[in-house]
DNA sequence: CTAATACCTAAACCTGACTTTAGGTCAAGA
DNA sequence: TCTTGACCTAAAGTCAGGTTTAGGTATTAG
């Protein structure tokens, strides 16, 4: 069993923000003796999947669900594994947006290379899509697209 | 030259939201007829990279800094293409993030697909690291490092 | 005895990116 | 004329996810 203090040691995280995730029902049913908080494996294993389930995007608000769902035992492996399935589409969508946003910014990068070495973007303005070259035209189709 | 409800409808952005960008300098010197905002083809372009960066992640006042150089010609080019540059790198390393976020969010897939067959966590959570499928091992690690 | 620590709460504050509100201008149509 | 619609501003409000502050308790070291 670890005190706030050591848990903040352990993960990195400020004291408050462990407050803060308590007071918003991070931690079902934590123990305390005489008001102060005592955390538990539970609690630590709590913190671990706290940490990925932010990382991934979350909502304080659906960690918490999930976390409720824990406490509730077997009935809800179900919900869980949901949860997580949703997640990973999410994180799997993010991914791919990020593709996306990255074909963007090597084109204007490819962009600046130009108009540097022709000292202004009169060339680049006048040029049309198809006279691009060939691995410049996927990142100018999707630098715009919608 | 179009006005703000048109490019609002273009763009499907709200009004508020285009005043807002101009707000914070994001286009530097619009024009205005008697007060009112007139969109030209500068203003048009920004917002395209406004798009773009912003789902990069980028914040507001980098994007103005951007908008800013722009506005300053050619002699920018250089600080234009190492923002994009940085730009590339944050989101390459982002992207490598969520590919580990998602390895960890698999073996959760992984673990309640399992503690929904055998009715409970038991088995799991007697269960070694070693001695866990081989597909699954690498995401069990991603799952319990730092 | 008292001062330093480590803990506690409630409530106010902060940041970024907007959105909403309240009040005003101006031109066109009924 | 009057009112509708599109525009304008400044300022306040919203939301998430914390952080800071103000004031209090309980244990330990000098």
């Amino acid at each position: 069993m670890y005190t706030i203090g050591q848990v903040s040691e352990m993960f990195h995280l400020p004291i408050s923000t462990l407050r803060y995730y308590d007071k918003e029902g991070l931690f079902p049913n934590m123990e305390r003796s005489s008001g102060i908080r005592r955390f538990g494996e539970r609690e630590i294993e709590a913190l671990r999947v706290i940490e990925c389930l932010k990382k991934s995007g979350m909502e304080i608000k659906d960690i918490k669900m999930f976390m409720e769902w824990c406490a509730q035992g077997s009935s809800t492996y179900e919900q869980r594994r949901e949860l997580f399935l949703k997640q990973k589409q999410a994180v799997e969508g993010e991914i791919r947006r990020l593709e996306k946003v990255l074909d963007m910014i090597r084109f204007k990068c490819w962009y600046y290379e130009q108009a540097i070495a022709d000292g202004s973007e009169d060339r680049l303005s006048e040029m049309l899509p198809d006279h691009l070259p060939e691995e410049i035209q996927a990142f100018y189709n999707h630098a715009h697209e919608s």
